[in-house]
DNA sequence: TCTGGGGTCCTAGGACCC
DNA sequence: TCTGGGGTCCTAGGACCC
């Protein structure tokens, strides 16, 4: 199973056991032990939806994208709280160091950062005995635990997608394999939607080609797949299915192609001038964004939601790159003008503004 | 129960060029 | 007139993930 080419016989994916609620009991350790529900601004009473709800919250069937309204309705005792992305950027920061200055077999690991609160992890170069892997996941739990009090669950593959797959077996604080010998008989039966990747849509889409397991999908026509869903993502899907490898696992920092932001309004805006002055508004935030890397954009995208929920889009390559406040608000705006004039007239309920930046000298 | 915000990557059609 | 074919860029939208 190992690649000679990255020696990385073991891939462990970590993953923070309900993550933002974990952080907020943290630092208020009064809302230990009871239904904590992070999002939106933290009043349920407004638009906004749960990011995370701790496992008190979710016996009461709240969970991750639910509408806040409905979480309080389902947990009216539960604690709701804001999303405070600062607090959640400094705790990640904790757990990433405290993944990062870990030893197995005798050398650093190899780090990949997958978002606030999942990383993979692997043996780095020139590394010697390993062990029992499971030995070095528990080792990966209580190290984090030591540094951040924060609790975490491990998988442990041969490949990226079968250790992300195998951490949700056991949650919270658990430990579970997936490999190559035991990927058929573990997830064959399971239906398409227990890959990483496979959503209800593309579900339904195999459904239709009498795909609807694990094993199906391994052993589907590739022509037929690449026919049906293009020809990348065909191939991948069936490759998918038998749990291939996504590539080593790889400590190269993460550089963002774009930044952007978005904004449902508490009331529909109704009058034109409100919406042309939140566009500029977005995107000056989103200005200080790609300032904040010092790069420049080279494309500028709008999104606009409609009451009652339909979403467009509109975006331009800009003549020349820029970071030019102004120059890059006025290329928002004038996208208004792009869409369909009985969408003019619309409530909006969201506006998005989005800056896609100039690849970094090298490419990425 | 009216459905967030931050991203990534893929697809398909048309423009445009040779 | 009934008509090529490849390549690349641009744009809108879709799907997915955390």
């Amino acid at each position: 199973m190992s690649d000679p080419a990255t020696d990385q016989p073991w891939v462990l994916h970590v993953d923070l056991d309900q993550f933002l609620a974990a952080v907020e009991v943290l630092r208020h350790p009064e809302l230990t032990g009871l239904p904590v529900v992070v999002g939106g601004r933290g009043d349920p009473t407004e638009r906004g939806v749960v990011s995370t709800a701790s496992y008190e919250a979710r016996a009461f069937g709240v969970g991750s994208g639910m509408p806040l309204r409905l979480a309080a309705r389902k947990c009216p005792d539960a604690v709701f709280l804001p999303v405070d992305n600062d607090a959640y950027d400094a705790a990640s920061a904790g757990v990433m160091a405290s993944l990062r200055g870990l030893e197995w077999g005798g050398v650093p690991v190899v780090l990949e950062v997958l978002g606030w609160d999942e990383a993979f992890l692997a043996a780095g170069p020139g590394h010697g005995e390993l062990g029992d892997p499971r030995e070095f996941a528990a080792h990966v739990h209580d190290a984090v635990l030591a540094v951040t009090g924060l609790h975490c669950s491990v998988g442990i593959g041969d490949t990226k997608v079968r250790a992300k797959i195998a951490t949700d077996f056991d949650k919270p604080q658990g430990i579970s394999q997936l490999t190559g010998d035991t990927w058929f008989a573990v997830m064959g039966e399971r239906p398409t939607t227990a890959l990483w990747g496979v959503g209800a849509k593309t579900a339904k889409k195999l459904a239709a080609l009498g795909i609807d397991t694990v094993a199906q999908l391994a052993a589907a026509d590739v022509d037929v797949l690449a026919a049906e869903l293009g020809p990348t993502m065909g191939p991948w899907y069936r490759r998918l299915g038998r749990g291939a490898d996504t590539g080593p696992v790889d400590a190269t920092p993460w550089v963002p192609r774009a930044h952007g932001r978005e904004e449902t309004f508490q009331a529909d805006l109704l009058d034109p001038a409100a919406v042309d002055e939140a566009v500029r508004a977005l995107t000056r935030r989103v200005v200080e964004d790609i300032d904040r890397e010092g790069r420049l954009a080279a494309r500028v995208g709008l999104k606009v939601r409609l009451r009652p929920f339909s979403t467009v889009s509109r975006s331009l390559t800009l003549p020349a790159p820029t970071n030019d406040p102004t120059a890059l608000a006025d290329a928002a705006v004038s996208l208004l003008d792009r869409l369909d004039p009985r969408d003019r007239e619309r409530p909006v309920r969201l506006l998005g503004v989005r800056l896609e930046m100039v690849p970094p000298e090298g490419g990425y």
